[in-house]
DNA sequence: AGTTGAAACTTTATACTTGAAGTAAATAGC
DNA sequence: GCTATTTACTTCAAGTATAAAGTTTCAACT
C-alpha cells in the first residue's frame, strides 16, 4: 500500500454553502436585471407582472386567496397589488355571487394586452440572459435544481 | 436521405424561460426558509445577515458605500439595516478621521458572537437543503450557473 | 334559530428595497 | 482662494413583503 498524498478536502457543508451563494448571485441578479428593464422599459415592477401572468392564465378571474397561494406570497400582499393594478386600469375585481367574502381579480382588455407585450419582452430577456446555455446545459441545470425539492418543500 | 419523423421541438427561448422559473423557484423557496429560520430560532433577517457577514469579514469596519457595494444593495438601504444593528447593539459607526462625510460600519463584540453563531446555524440548514446533492451534483450545478455569468453582467 | 368556528379578505405595523432628492464634505479646475 | 463637481451618507416617497389583528361571511353543529 503506497501512502497517499494529503488532500485537504473541503467539508461536504462548506460546497453546498458556496453553491448556494452563487445560486443566490444568480438568480438575484438575473432579478434585478428584469426588475430594471420592466421599470426602465414598461414603468411596471417584477411583482405586478407575476400577478398578471397568473391572471392571465385564468380568464375568469382568480379568487384572491387562491392568488396568493399561487404566488406564495401572503393574502395583504396581494390586497396591495391588486389594488394598484386596479388603479391602473389593468385588473379589476368581481363578486361571487355564491359567496359574499370572495372576489375574484381579472385582467380587463387593457390589462391582458399590456400582459401580452411584457411577457414577450420577458421571454425575450431570458433567452439573452442565458445565451451562454445550449439545450444539454439548460436540461442538465433543470434537472439538478429538481433534485433539491424534496429537501426544500418538506417543512 | 431517410425522411426522418417531425418531432415538434419546443423553441429555445421557453426552455429558457421555464429554466428561469426553475432556477427562481429554487432560490426562493430556499430563500423563503432561510428568512422563516433566521426569524422563528434567532428573531433576525437575511439582511440583518448579510450585512453582518460582511462587516465579520472586515474587523476593522467598512464604509457604508463599500458595505453597499459588496452587497450590491442601495446607500439607502444600507443606512437602515446598519441603523437597526445598531439599535440592537450588534454593530456601531466608527468616524473616519481623514475624511468627514464617511462612517466605518463595525460589528460590537455582541455582534461578533452573535454572527458566529448564525453563521454555523446558516451552513448547517444548507447543508440540509441541498443534501440531495452530491460532491458532483454541486460541482456541475457550480459550474453551469458560472456560465451565466458573462451576460448577465454586461449591463 | 343560535352559537361556534373557520374562511376570505383587508388593514395595520414593521421591515426591506429602490431611486431620487437633500446635506455636508472633499476634490478639481481655474 | 473660489467655484464647480463629485463623493458619502441620510432622508424621503412609493412599492413590496410578512405576520398579526380585525371584519364580514359562511358552514356546521346543537
Amino acid at each position: 500500500m503506497i501512502p497517499q498524498p494529503v488532500i485537504p478536502k473541503e467539508p461536504m457543508s462548506k460546497t453546498r454553502l458556496r453553491l448556494w451563494l452563487k445560486l443566490l448571485k444568480t438568480s438575484s441578479r438575473i432579478e434585478a436585471k428584469l426588475r430594471r428593464r420592466f421599470r426602465d422599459e414598461y414603468s411596471t415592477t417584477l411583482p405586478r407582472f407575476d400577478v398578471m401572468a397568473a391572471l392571465s392564465r385564468f380568464p375568469d378571474g382568480l379568487k384572491m386567496s387562491d392568488l396568493s397561494d399561487l404566488l406564495r406570497v401572503s393574502n395583504g400582499n396581494v390586497t396591495g397589488i391588486v389594488d394598484r393594478l386596479t388603479n391602473d386600469g389593468h385588473a379589476l375585481r368581481v363578486a361571487v355571487p355564491s359567496d359574499r367574502r370572495a372576489q375574484l381579480a381579472r385582467l380587463t382588455p387593457t390589462g391582458q394586452t399590456a400582459f401580452t407585450k411584457l411577457a414577450q419582452a420577458h421571454e425575450a430577456w431570458l433567452d439573452e440572459f442565458f445565451k451562454g446555455l445550449d439545450v444539454d446545459d439548460a436540461t442538465t441545470l433543470h434537472v439538478l435544481l429538481g433534485k433539491t425539492e424534496g429537501e426544500i418543500d418538506a417543512h
